[in-house]
Order: C-alpha cells, then structure tokens, then sequence
DNA sequence: CCAAATAAGAAACTTTAAGTATCTTAAAGA
DNA sequence: TCTTTAAGATACTTAAAGTTTCTTATTTGG
C-alpha cells in the first residue's frame, strides 16, 4: 500500500519515537522489536538489521532524545534567585518538571509490566520496608534528644527516610558506598540538616 | 529417581531458596518459571499450580527471606554511639551491610540481563548525565560564593549530586515530590549542608 | 493398618513470540 | 538510465512459556 518509502535518518527518526512511546506507556520488559516495527510502521527485519538489542535500542532512543531536547537542559537554567536556596529550588523545579529523559524512562520503566495485584503487594512490601527505616531513626533520634542535641524527634518523614532513599539509590546506581559516603552522609548532611530543624541553641 | 517427594512447607521453602538465588545471580528479567523448577529440583507444573507469576513469586520469596532473617533488623541494631552522629554511623553501617532484602534483589536486579556491550553505553549515559547534573549544581554555587553565601565550590561530588540522586530515587518509588519536598530538600538539607562544609563564619 | 483423597513429579503437547532468511521493489547516486 | 543500496512483505525456524494428562508418593481419616 505504501509506496513511499521512508530510509535513512527519517526513518531512524520515527523508530527512535516509536521506541519512545513503548518505554514510557508498557516500560522496558515490553519492549520489542516486533512491536517497535508495528509503532513504527515498519517491519522487523529493519529492525534487525540497524540494531543490536531492544535495550541498546532504548539507550539510543533516550540520547537522541536528549540531543533533540538541548534546549531545555538542565545546566542552562536561568538562574535569577537572591540567594543560594532561590537557585537551588529553581534547579529543583526544573529538574523534577522536565524529568531528565534517562531518569524518566529508565527510572519509571521499573515496575511496568506489573499486573494489579502485583503491585498493591509491592506497595505493601514498600510501605513496611519504610516503617522498619523510620524506627530505626527514631530510635537514634530519641538516644539525641535525651542527649540532648536535638530538641525533639517530629522531623518530616521525607528527612527521616533520606539516607536511606539516598544509599539505595547509590547501590541501585552501582555507585560506590565506602566508609567515605558514610562519613558525608553522616557528618556532611544528616547531621547539619537534623541540627537545622530540631537543634538545641546550644 | 527421587522416591521422596517435599509437599507443603517444605516444599515451599526450597522453592523460595531457589527463587532467591536465581534473583541474586541472574535478576527479575531471567526469574522463569522453568528455572525456578529445575534449581529447586521439582517441575514446572508444582510451580504453575503454586504461583501466579514468576513477579509475584519473587516478592513473596523476599517477604519470606525477611520473616527468616527477623533477627537482624535495622531497627534492632544496638546503638552504643555517644553522639547523634555516631549513632547515625552505625544505623548506616548497619544498612549498607546487610543491605535488606527487599533493596539488594529489586534494586541489583534492574541492569542484569544486560550485555557487556550495553552496560558500557549505559555506564556512559550515566556519566553523561551526571555531568549535567555537576554542572547545574556548580553554577549556583559560584553564584553564592559571589554573593559571600559560601567560601568556595568545592564540596564533595557525592553532596553536589544528591539532590538529583535522592529525586530520581523518589520518583522511581512512586512517592510524591510536590513542592512541600522540594522546600525540604533546599532548606532543610542542602543549604545546611552547604553551609556546615563551605559556610561563611557570618 | 488400610483405603481414599491430595498433591508432587514426569513427559509430552500446544501456543506464542523471538529471531532469521528470502525476495521484491522503491529510492538514491553515478 | 543503469546500478547499488536498503526498505518492506512474507514465510519460516527456533525456543521458551504455559498447559494437559497421567502416574505414584504422601497424608489423612476411618
């Protein structure tokens, strides 16, 4: 039916954006070249023949994303704040608005291609995962208060649960987590950021 | 060959062992069904009649590894610290060591199933991406040392990249960023992070 | 202690989807 | 216009998921 044929970049163009679609509505699990081919409107061999495997096909799909979007990067954010915490939240904003496309993707594509029963249990494994984390805070917070560093233990949960989010991701990463990031976790952040919230005058 | 045959209790306890140990080695993307069967040394069907899906199968595999190893709970650690901090360091240590089970399978098991040539690419993305990410925070730290905020720009990479880091990982858990977080992160976190490492005696 | 019920394990089968080969023909370049 | 390149269609091969059937070990209850 099709007389016209696309080839080249165009048609690289239209199976990077099908690849795309796939990614963000079914997650990498469902990713395939049979259905990146039927996106695309195209067929499978073509596929087959320009790339190796769906995952490096979603890698290059996400970069070429990335090119396409340099407007918008993150590290030429306009910056008009008044002080260190102004341009902190404007990069903030910006980051959480637009969702670096790796981090969009890859990042929510997780837990894709989960039925619904699956996923209330996983929310249910989440939420007792976090209650263990929160006691276990709590308790060293209480140990403070009666020190008396701090002058209570009501920090937001999001604090409470920071170093926690923070090591996993890292792990998750498959970035180092040595006696060094400890010491900075520790030290560096949670220390200070308690103090801030909840420190005696001293 | 095998003229005793596990049911029940027994038999399930093998077959999670196995689930377990296939997750660990080779990750949610090569958990089957089959595999399961055959590492746990029974077949198919047993398992088809059991469970419905080789995901659910291995969070209830986790959840039983978590019942089993009770014992050593994050929130049961011995706190001996004499200082906030020290405290902290232990509740830390304690994690990253044991890492619990529900972070070392589901998070480990995201890139497995990724060839060599791909997790190459990968790495670079991420190092792409981490540039970016420097980047923008740089630019808002030379501002603030033009504005005296701070006495220079040179904080840990592991502290300039933890913003990005702990928001991806929030939005990768489903749990909400809205402006509350955002307000928390900059003003209960980074800038006394900030502050405490390259502060101005004020 | 024996008989009936239950569920494990083996093997073979069906179905579905991934991956490949072949061929025709549109598009690009000389 | 002729030659080369690569897209697109179709059909095929292979492999793995999922299912069925049957046999027999284990448990339970009379």
């Amino acid at each position: 039916m099709t007389q016209t044929r696309r080839r080249g970049a165009d048609l690289e163009r239209a199976v990077y954006q099908a690849t795309r679609e796939i990614l963000n509505t079914e997650g990498l699990s469902q990713l395939t070249f049979a259905k990146v081919a039927a996106k695309a409107q195209t067929s499978k061999p073509v596929i087959y023949r320009h790339w190796e495997t769906p995952f490096s096909l979603a890698l290059l799909a996400i970069q070429d994303k990335i090119k396409a979007d340099n407007h918008g990067q993150l590290d030429q954010v306009v910056l008009t704040g008044e002080s260190l915490a102004a341009d902190l939240l404007l990069v903030a904003q910006r980051f959480t608005a637009s969702m670096d496309a790796f981090g969009k993707t890859f990042m929510g594509s997780w837990f894709e291609g989960v039925n619904h029963d699956d996923s209330a249990q996983l929310k249910q494994m989440l939420t007792s995962v976090r209650q263990i984390d929160l006691n276990a805070i709590d308790r060293v917070l209480k140990r403070a208060v009666a020190r008396g560093e701090l002058t209570g233990t009501d920090l937001p949960e999001s604090l409470k649960l920071l170093p926690f989010d923070w090591l996993r991701y890292r792990m998750l990463a498959g970035e180092p987590v040595g006696p060094a990031e400890l010491q900075l976790l520790v030290d560096g952040i949670l220390v200070p950021a308690y103090v801030h919230t909840r420190g005696t005058a001293d």
